[in-house]
DNA sequence: GCCACTTATGGTCACAGTGACTTGAAAGCC
DNA sequence: GGCTTTCAAGTCACTGTGACCATAAGTGGC
């Protein structure tokens, strides 16, 4: 079929968009980063924030770029990768859009800057915005994600991407707790964390909080991956 | 962004296109189903089969029609899931074209029917397709297809899928050293086979082959995710 | 200062899963 | 029968984990 494309010219013309959905652990819940639409459709409707792929400008860039223009963030600051494509024909009434959803995963974020795009945005808990009505097929895209964050936390290091440095191992716990919806035995969370090569290192300082013993604190380590994984073993716990 | 756009235009045009990773194991090697271009641009290369999104049609629909149409295989016979988007700006000569690719595992397939778009089609394996030229960025797809099947294999039972039914232990175990590239410990692979609930059932018969002892007969079963994982834990061999 | 409380950190123990290895079973071939 | 080949089952040491206990080191109340 691709041999007989005309040159230059697209054989059925489609819109591509990135759509992002930004994580971050705040106040004890997983949120993500929603804009109040101000146009049909789905007026009033919550909605990822996103916007079409520019014509000289990949599929990355255009991530990177939506990231910045509607939260002020730098993308390399946060971990940002493609999570998938979504096409299904009559998911945007308006034509025939493709987008490509990526998912961004940072620390307590800041309020997103005002004077954007964005200006309507609201960090949203996940559970909140899924009991929502979400524009477009942005429930299912946020499920998606969900799955994919709770999944990294698995077999990846990305859980320090969501603590600010340096941070606690019980930081990094209660980020495991939170997605997970689970509750994890504090000094077994630590052997593990501690004992994998390159997950955290440590500072030298501690911090004391409004209670308790003062805790050490650590950096994120060079590792990318968990070897072996921290698998949610048990049956998730009350939601 | 999105809400400024026109109804039924698209703000800025391009194509989608998907593209089929089909991996199947033969004669002992990892082999990708490759078709030789007819056609500028990468006239006479190696391509991944594909083709452009049609109106109504939906990606996932879209990469069953091609498998369809390029293989005369059903795809609801392979495990067929999509891997991600590419959509680098000079990534097709002709225009700006985003594709979606999939990747299609299956058991021994037969050469592809002749008569259709994929007439010169070939099973080609996956090193020598990997030092081949490739057409467009189908290296990097390829790459990242065979890097997610690799990891398929120890998180879930895809591994299945490359076998024809019945089968035994020790086809199994093959499909692992194949992809894998290493060479596993066939009493202690046999031990987290069939312990594992859901990876296989017994069928209750037994093939005799060439040479050895007779080995018992399976069938996939129902479960789909392998817990715990089966890693690839030591270093990978020669290659 | 002493005490209650809270959180951090360290250790023990039993058990499951795994890698390396050995032994035995069941076929074909000479 | 003896040989090779492959399948199948068992042993053993080691690692990682979950459950649990004990201690350390802060805060605030009195």
């Amino acid at each position: 079929m691709i041999e007989s494309a005309p040159p230059t010219i697209p054989r059925f013309p489609v819109s591509a968009t990135v759509d992002l959905v930004i994580l971050t652990v705040r106040e004890g819940a997983l949120r993500v980063l929603l804009i109040r639409r101000g146009k049909e459709p789905h007026l009033g409707a919550y909605a990822l924030p996103g916007g079409y792929v520019r014509p000289e400008e990949g599929l990355d860039a255009a991530a990177l770029r939506e990231l910045r223009e509607e939260t002020g963030l730098d993308g390399r600051a946060l971990h940002l990768a493609q999570l998938r494509a979504y096409g299904t024909p009559g998911r945007d009434p308006r034509g025939r859009v493709v987008t490509v959803a990526y998912l961004a995963l940072g620390p307590d974020l800041p309020t997103p800057v005002a004077g954007t795009d964005a200006a309507h945005a609201e960090w949203v808990p996940v559970d909140e915005a899924l009991d929502a009505e979400l524009a477009f097929d942005h429930a299912e895209i946020l499920r998606d994600a969900v799955e994919e964050a709770r999944t990294k936390l698995e077999y990846t290091t990305v859980a320090t991407s969501f603590c600010r440095e340096p941070f606690t191992v019980s930081d990094l716990r209660r980020v495991y707790e939170v997605i997970w919806g689970t509750t994890l035995d504090p000094s077994n969370f630590r052997r593990k964390v501690t004992r994998t090569e390159g997950f955290v290192e440590p500072t030298g300082e501690r911090r004391t909080a409004e209670a308790g013993r003062p805790a050490a604190l650590y950096r994120a380590g060079r590792a990318q991956v968990l070897y072996p994984p921290l698998l949610r073993s048990g049956e998730p716990e009350r939601r």
